[in-house]
DNA sequence: TTGTAGGCGTTATCAG
DNA sequence: CTGATAACGCCTACAA
């Protein structure tokens, strides 16, 4: 059916690993012969089966990357981030969505086995236990925004807590007394630590500090627009809202033009991530900067580290930096030129 | 090394092909030995090999998706789309940007080789000629929003023509003479359907034409804000704006409130692609809608189709269509609840 | 119901 | 420089 090696070595008069020695650049080959093995790889369009190379040389040259879900700038972003340092180091990506349903995501992994050389998982939702028990224990990992309690699992993550807890501070500091919260998903390991970045901010600042404050929403965009409408209704309504991501923030941009309340001059908003579109919002928004493609690179680069150089010894649970970054939603001054 | 069929084989005293049986739920295997393997097996910590398992079974079960670049929202919606059905098939996926470097790309379809059962290639500036000669006969391809001129390869794309005919007219309609286009790369497929669809809609309905009012862009944001900059510096300025994509668009609002220009009360303005975030800005943007998320199933089904089906007799050239979106950027009123 | 053996397409080790 | 040949991990007739 299909063309092998040994069709080549047949049509070329010689034997298989001459043809192999070409094909990797490997050994020494006679110049007259290994054009003839060209031309008659040509003639037959042979093409070396990846598959079965990776079978003898025990690496795929792929690296395994779990999303719970494809839907986003976000994940857009941090694939984008993997993929560049991972063609840099010659590896492809075998992506698949595991929507955080756990049958689901063995199944992924098991299919993994075997295909790849390393897995990068992100998977707010599953515990570390799940993970070890479905992956043979010589594949390396590197977890993704997870939880990472003790698991010997090599993990990455962003500064949620820090980067909430200087947004809140902020807000503070400009004059703000009432600033609301719109979380994320509360059984989500970056919801929850900015959850507590806000709350920590709050208590040292002195500041308003009640339950109506705190809405819950789900990172859309539509959870954002009902979060801040349930907002103003409050009979003491926030003269901040603090979102726990962009696409809520933008959400609650809609709401808040919906009630008839201008941003930022009736209410200051600012959000989370600093995804693309933020900053061609009218008005821009203010927001905490996360490099997501950098924490791609970044979860890249560790795995392929580990991989080829088989370290143990990490630091596990390196943390990304954020930063804050005023646009014109906070109402604060800009501190620099994030425009155009 | 790692722990093999073999392995698990002699832990449970029996033979590979009852271990193989069981783990394929295929031949019979008497319940008691079944247990024993499958205990067996846990005890050991094995996974079957996916790589091994797909060079006998000759499927790989896997399916390659070969973009241009991974940024924006269109990649990952189309990403999305592909997974989406992919999975409802039983296939992962194996995406690969290429950068449109043709060496590059010809170097990831070689890698492809053997490890896809199938490939989705969207590469717009490529020419088909070079998929043939580096892709295997046998593989089954569907081409995404490319040039398609006589080859034989299956391909989906999108109705560009009609959508910007659609669009210019519509803006025509509402008494706009002077409709200027921000075009896409000039090397870009949907770029030019997309222009030819801006012209031919002027000549019918007899409006301006004037080499002044077609500006090229490279549908980043960044092009379309200086694009429009350049418009409304022009002697006669236009009164309406058609972008070839969103993010040109949203690009030329940044532009226009520079030069102290209200969208739409000044000049309106109209994207193409409908993506996310369009409907977010304010004013929201008028746009031609595009099904990115639909373009990819549909692309995946195609392939699937012809791979499950050994068919080759789809009419190649399905395109997807497109429908016009009217929101306030164009001052026209709204024809649907397209808000939150 | 279970075992044996050949093969999937490559690479790698040794002899020639 | 080149050629046999044994892996790689698994599946699948065919035989028992």
């Amino acid at each position: 059916m299909t063309v092998t090696i040994r069709d080549v070595a047949r049509e070329a008069g010689v034997s298989v690993a001459t043809v192999s020695r070409v094909f990797n650049d490997k050994g020494p080959v006679r110049e007259e012969t290994r054009i003839r093995i060209r031309q008659a790889a040509e003639r037959l369009r042979y093409h070396p089966h990846g598959g079965a190379r990776s079978l003898t040389t025990r690496r795929a040259g792929m690296l395994g990357v779990v999303l719970p879900d494809l839907y986003g700038e976000f994940f857009s972003e941090v694939i984008r981030g993997i993929d560049q340092r991972a063609r840099r180091h010659g590896y492809h990506l075998l992506v698949s969505s595991s929507h955080d349903d756990r049958a689901e995501i063995e199944a992924v992994l098991r299919s993994m086995r075997g295909r790849v050389d390393g897995l990068i998982v992100m998977s707010p939702d599953i515990d570390a236990q799940t993970l070890r028990v479905n992956l043979p224990e010589t594949l390396p990992v590197v977890l993704l925004n997870c939880l990472v309690a003790g698991t010997g699992l090599d993990s990455i993550g962003i500064d949620n807590f820090r980067g909430a807890h200087g947004m809140v501070t902020h807000l503070f500091e400009h004059g703000h007394r009432r600033i609301a919260l719109i979380g994320g998903p509360v059984a989500n390991h970056d919801a929850r630590e900015r959850l507590e970045g806000y709350r920590a901010a709050l208590r040292e600042a002195g500041a308003d500090r009640s339950e109506e404050l705190e809405v819950t929403g789900d990172f859309t965009v539509r959870s954002g627009y009902h979060a801040a409408l349930q907002l103003v209704r409050l009979p003491s309504p926030p003269t901040a809202i603090f979102a726990a991501n962009d696409s809520m923030a933008i959400g609650a941009f809609g709401g808040l033009r919906k009630a008839g309340k201008a941003v930022p001059e009736d209410i200051a908003v600012a959000g989370f991530d600093d995804i693309p579109s933020g900053r061609y919002m009218n008005p821009p928004l203010t927001t905490v900067h996360v490099s997501i493609h950098e924490l791609g690179m970044r979860a890249c680069e560790r795995l392929v580290g580990g991989v080829l150089a088989g370290e143990r010894d990490h630091a596990p649970g390196e943390v990304v930096p954020t930063r804050i970054v005023v646009r014109r939603s906070c109402g604060c001054p800009e501190n620099g030129n994030e425009g155009l």
